[in-house]
This record gives structure tokens, C-alpha cells and sequence, in this order.
DNA sequence: AGTAACCGCAACATCAGTGTTGCAGATATC
DNA sequence: GATATCTGCAACACTGATGTTGCGGTTACT
């Protein structure tokens, strides 16, 4: 693929993801005017408009996949490794504002990956939990739950707040609550 | 307006925030055959898409504010208050399930009401942190903002979770926080 | 029982979005 | 500079959603 095709494509999927989370109904023709090329060489690139979609989730999950990877959920002590996820996957919720869960139903394999993601985590803070960091007598699913909540409002809602900033804030609530002691 | 009319109308309004939830780009055609109706006593009842995308809206509206009525968050007692601030709110949410943010850029009515509701909330949070029961180093936006995600999840991804268990989690959870102490 | 209101059905017009094709000009790459 | 690739533009067909109208049959209300 040529250089300036391959710079195309990358603005057309930024700037999908970044109109589609603002309304998911918005057209093609909209998408490439906004990306700045003609509707036809969106057209050349995604068979469909269900593909430019996939191809959106599909540019997320690699991010998210990648932020995983780097917090080393697994081996890292967890205040190091939650922070670190949190200062990563906070520009990911911010440059791929899709609603995840939506598209999952019509992508089996996109759902799949997610899944992979999610079991990830969950185990992250089931290990927090058995070593103490994390209350034990709360559903992991409901943390996990309330944790990516956290993480999407403060990416949506504060923008102004840089990555760490927004991960010191999520981490702070996370675990100490809004309630005074 | 006849009896079997006015339940028809309810029934197209609660199946159309049913649906517009899992997916906006819902037809009007879909709405109406999961109603049970024809999709014509749609078109009748609601002049367009848009005025039927207002009435939900309103609806919710109407739900939300008896809620923050009934909840006396200017006169009861804070932990009172919110108690059945969540407890009422968590069903409204579950009922009308569409996201407010979304439609409140073309209907400046509704997003007028929804600022009023914002506030009248907001200003409860500040008088919980003045008396003491929630911290006051933290900004009211993001504990307002992080308080409405706790609610729409507990609604929406635990179904299973009846009103009052719904509304001690994510009191328990607003206030303490998922860490060990 | 009579009346007015409501509904389903069929048919129609309109419109916006999707997807395709051909071609001429521009641009990256060698 | 030659070549292959990419792009914009114009034109077209197709589909699905929206919105309207008229009519005959059904249902609620008094």
C-alpha cells in the first residue's frame, strides 16, 4: 500500500470512531467528508460499511490488547500494574470513544477478543483481591464493571484532565470512595 | 383520547426506549412490530421519528423528576436521601433505558429540564459534602458524573439485582470504594 | 344499540444512504 | 522521468426507512 493511501486510511478510521461515538447512525458520505477525501475511497478501502465499523473495533482492541500487555497485569505489584493500566487504556477510551458493546453481537470474533480482554482483568482484580488490595466481599464482576465506567467517564467527560491525572483521580476513587472517614 | 389508545401509546413508548437502547437506529417499523401495532398507529400517535424519540425522552424526564421529589434531597437527612434517591432512580433507569445525553442536543426543551434535574442533584452532593458525609477534596462534576455511571450500571448489566440490593451496592460502592482497609 | 374513535391493511410517493463503475488527473515510488 | 497506484468526480442502480392517505372493520364509551 502506498504511503499517502496508508495515511487515508488511518484518518478515515480516527475519525469514524470519533463521529460514530458521537452518533452511531452517522453516514459514510459524513465520515469522509469530515476525514477529508471523497466518499468512493472510503468505499475502496471497506467493502462496507459494517466492515469500516469492524475495522474500528478491531483498531480499539489492538490498542487495548497492547495497553494489557505493557501494565503486566500478571507479574507487577498491583498499585505499579493498576495504575499503569489505567494512565494507558485512558488515551484508548479517548481516541476510540466507540461503545464497545454495541458492535460486539454482528462480530463473533471481535466479541471473542473482548472476552479474552475482559477474563484479563478480571483476573488482575481477583488477584487484588486475594492479596489485599481489593475488598473481598464484592462481586469481581461489579468492580470490573464499575472500574471501566470510571475509566470511560473520566476519558469522555474531563477532558481536560491529562492521562495521568485522570489515572490518579480513577485510582483514588476506585479505591477509597467518595465517602468521608 | 379512548382507553385501549392510550395503552397502545404507552406500550409503543416503553418498546421503543426498549429498543432505541440496545440499538438507535431502531425503524419505526420494528418499534411498531414489537409493540404489536401497526406501523400506520405509530405514524398517527407521533407525527415523526423525532417527536417520538421527544416523547420518550419527555418520559423519562417525567420518571426522573418524581423521583427527586419523592427523595426530599433538600430536606431529609443525607444518607436518607440518597438511599431513596437510588432506590427510586435505579427502576427509572431500567424502564427508560436510552442514553439522555445523546437526544438532548436537538430538543433544547429537554436539555433545559435535564440541566434543572442535574443541578438539583449536584446541589445535594454539595450539601452532603458540607455536612460531613461525603469528602471535600474531590470535585462535585466528577462525584455527580461517577455516582450516574454507578446507577446505570447496576441497572442495566445486573438485571437480577432488584431495587433495594441494587441501591445498597452502589451506595456501598459510592461511598467506600472497592479497596482493602 | 348507536356513535364516535381507533385500528389494520394496502398502496403510494419521497428521500437518504449504500455500493459500483469508468475515467481523467494527481501523486508516491523506483 | 517512467510507472504503478491512488484519488476525486460524475453518474447510476438499489434498498430501506419515512411519512401519507383512504377504506373497511373493530372496539370502547354512553
Amino acid at each position: 500500500m502506498r504511503a499517502d493511501a496508508a495515511r487515508n486510511l488511518v484518518t478515515v478510521l480516527r475519525t469514524g470512531a470519533r463521529l460514530l461515538a458521537e452518533d452511531p447512525s452517522t453516514s459514510m458520505a459524513a465520515i469522509a467528508t469530515a476525514a477529508g477525501v471523497d466518499r468512493t475511497t472510503v468505499h475502496r478501502r471497506f467493502a462496507s460499511r459494517e466492515a469500516l465499523l469492524r475495522a474500528v473495533f478491531q483498531a480499539k482492541l489492538d490498542a487495548s490488547e497492547r495497553v494489557l500487555d505493557e501494565a503486566r497485569l500478571t507479574e507487577a505489584p498491583v498499585p505499579v500494574a493498576l495504575h499503569r493500566y489505567l494512565e494507558g487504556i485512558i488515551p484508548v477510551s479517548r481516541d476510540w470513544p466507540v461503545d464497545t458493546r454495541r458492535m460486539m453481537q454482528q462480530d463473533p470474533a471481535a466479541r471473542d477478543r473482548r472476552d479474552a480482554l475482559s477474563e484479563r482483568l478480571d483476573a488482575f482484580l481477583r488477584r487484588a483481591a486475594a492479596e489485599g488490595h481489593l475488598r473481598a466481599d464484592v462481586d469481581s464482576a461489579w468492580t470490573y464493571a464499575a472500574l471501566g465506567r470510571l475509566v470511560d467517564t473520566v476519558a469522555h467527560d474531563f477532558p481536560t484532565l491529562d492521562a495521568p491525572q485522570a489515572a490518579d483521580l480513577v485510582a483514588d476513587t476506585f479505591l477509597n470512595g467518595f465517602g468521608a472517614r
